[in-house]
DNA sequence: GATTTCAGTGCACGCTTGTTCACTGACCAG
DNA sequence: CTGGTCAGTGAACAAGCGTGCACTGAAATC
């Protein structure tokens, strides 16, 4: 019962006996025990997945474990780099997205509804880990949705440019964006799971949501 | 960060031999379950925590557990309900204060704040398994979330009357709002935790949010 | 007073956990 | 060819886990 996985993803290594060189196949193995631990990641929470439990899914000896992290946390840490990728490329995205086309908003969700459905399993952990029990995979999380709201900022002060928002409300702004995508995101998680067909009405429900911040940013007037 | 017991202190089962029947006894045990599991929720998720360290902290032996509950999920999702009393409380309170003053959103933000800083445990506990581990802990929490949702529907049409909202707009709204309240919760929670002078900013920002959301319903038209 | 109920006990079981340790043997540099 | 490096092995450990079972004894019911 493993997760769903979308086709022309790296799939997870079987045993290769005769390829490559020693520094070439630690490499293989560090990426099958990410890998692993993804899989893993889409039903439970890190803090109730065992080192031994990942070990074997991966393929290898418990103590070998120890030859690519110190502990269960380390590789947390490292996972939480891994499944940013897709978030920051969802950002580089989104910015070129506002260059090509008009409307803004319906191209953001049209590229947050894919990043989520080509790496759920990322999403999941990012959303599950957010609040979750390891505190350094909890910090990381919260500074790189910072980033992401500061990014936000910063592209909203350039389209309210004349308006004279101050910089305390442009956040504010931001943030209320950023929770109403966040919402989302764990919204269309949980129905991928049980029924896909409501992702489109999820997705139309954001991108209204955001419509009417954007109206209300419209009508609103900075106090200084 | 650890519970705040005095040393020695533990309460056993018959500690209070001669008080009360037996049914009041049991009642009693019951709670204390439910009481250190929210003690021990503190610092951790639900999924790591044993049934025998629950028992052990209660002062019953692991078995008699199941006297109580058949699992620890069984527990959980009782736990659910009982962290859901303050937010009830605090939905009651929101009702009653639209009546008797003028601000609705100070008000409300003002009600959600006496609440996080007077239950954090229950709140850390809702966010935390919000996406956590246990499945139907999860599914009560999103079960009880879409009441809280659908409550504020209610409200927001009432107070949209004459304005021909369709009754998916007033949803999304709701949902918008709940979405940015949620997001409060979090950051009071860890703002709380680290440096608690923030969190009147925190309050004002998200006042401020739900004001940037009331200015965009009153600039919105629904499509049928 | 006799009988039933049942919250809590105590032991035992089979299993999983993280971590230690000495080891093997394929790779690679000299 | 020789010797070192080191990813992966396999046995062993102490501890903790969930749960089954026969039990005790006080309270509730008759």
């Amino acid at each position: 019962m493993s997760g769903s996985r979308p086709p022309g993803e790296r799939e997870t290594a079987h045993a290769d006996r005769e390829t490559h060189s020693r520094a070439e196949r630690k490499e293989r193995t560090r990426q099958r025990l990410l890998d692993v631990t993804f899989r893993l990641i889409g039903d439970r929470s890190l803090a109730s997945i065992s080192l031994r439990e990942v070990a074997r899914e991966a393929g290898i000896v418990p103590t070998a474990f120890y030859r690519h992290y110190a502990s269960m946390d380390a590789l947390g840490v490292e996972l939480v780099d891994e499944s940013m990728r897709p978030l920051r490329q969802m950002i580089r995205d989104a910015r070129r997205g506002r260059v090509v086309h008009g409307d803004i908003i319906a191209d953001t969700v049209k590229i947050l509804a894919k990043q989520v459905r080509e790496h759920p399993d990322q999403f999941w952990f990012l959303t599950r880990e957010r609040s979750g029990g390891v505190d350094a995979v909890r910090r990381a999380i919260a500074t790189e949705l910072r980033l992401f709201t500061s990014d936000l900022t910063v592209d909203l002060a350039r389209l309210t440019a004349g308006y004279d928002w101050s910089t305390d409300d442009l956040e504010m702004a931001a943030g209320l964006m950023v929770s109403a995508m966040l919402s989302t995101v764990v919204d269309l998680l949980e129905s991928d799971a049980r029924h896909p067909e409501d992702a489109s009405a999820l997705l139309d429900r954001a991108e209204r949501q955001l419509r009417l911040i954007a109206l209300g940013m419209g009508a609103w007037r900075s106090k200084p």
